[in-house]
DNA sequence: TGCGATTAAATCGCGTGCGATCTATGTATA
DNA sequence: TATACATAGATCGCACGCGATTTAATCGCA
């Protein structure tokens, strides 16, 4: 017996958006304990974490890695170049482009942040072959979602 | 062959804390086109939601609800309250309390946004038993994450 | 009863996210 | 070549999220 126009919306936890947000915010407050120390925020870190794979990105690119824009990139590249980790320069053949590359002190943070996803990990509880299903579930619902709000 | 302090992080795709912040944005991004013509945003949207399932509930009630505490709420429920969608009032027998209830506005419009969460369901591409493992699993991690948080 | 400890909410400052817009550079087309 | 158009970043304003602190009310215990 069903509603075309249900009077009662579904119970938070029941939403798998409620849920995601939710893990989210848990992520976020466990890993601002663990990167304190490092004085860096969670997309800092994963800022980090992309130069370490591939130095010299451009900053679009680091937004397609991320799933952000320049609106919010820039501010928080300038915090990281402040902070001497990471160094800003326009390229020559295209004067519009900027690279992003470490610093000498931020590859040796980036080596040093390494320690935090174990932790992370352990802090899941749960077994690697299930957080690597989650994950690649994960993966594939944000696509689906990026695909719709295009549309 | 492991090492015990890895040289090279994981790749952000295979962080599950990546790809449950990535499908938080993805998600975000979703609503926000969706909930634009409501006049609201997706954590107010949650406030209503947990509001039209148990009305007059105090500050720190939904604080519990939603994983939030009172610096971030208590600004959103003022600009609730500046859409006359909500009100606050002390509680009589404890005056440090404040109980937050819908208006008849902010009633109807809560019967109105009960047609978003279908349309994000729809935008998932994923089957509804999918979708219910994922949350129920999303909510198991989210739990043992805060419950690390705390030690 | 009095008074320190506790609690609920509010306030403040800062770092994201993002819509909207701006600037500077590069490209294309007449 | 000149002029329109497109693109990459930067800038601005606003709404979260949260650590730290403040204010006001209540509790606990001598």
């Amino acid at each position: 017996m069903k509603r075309l126009t249900p009077s009662k919306l579904p119970l938070l936890e029941s939403m798998v958006c409620f849920s995601v947000y939710s893990a989210g915010l848990a992520f976020n407050r466990l890993y601002r304990g663990l990167l304190k120390g490092f004085g860096l925020t969670y997309p800092q870190f994963l800022v980090l974490v992309s130069l370490q794979h591939r130095d010299g990105q451009k900053v679009s690119e680091l937004g397609e890695a991320l799933f952000l824009e320049s609106n919010t990139l820039t501010p928080l590249l300038q915090r990281l170049e402040a902070s001497q980790l990471i160094k800003r320069q326009r390229s020559d053949e295209d004067e519009r482009v900027v690279h992003v590359s470490l610093t000498p002190k931020g590859a040796t943070l980036a080596r040093e942040i390494g320690c935090v996803p174990p932790q992370v990990l352990q802090s899941t509880r749960m077994q690697l072959s299930e957080i690597a299903a989650l994950t690649a579930r994960l993966n594939t619902l944000a696509g689906s979602l990026r695909e719709q709000a295009r549309t």
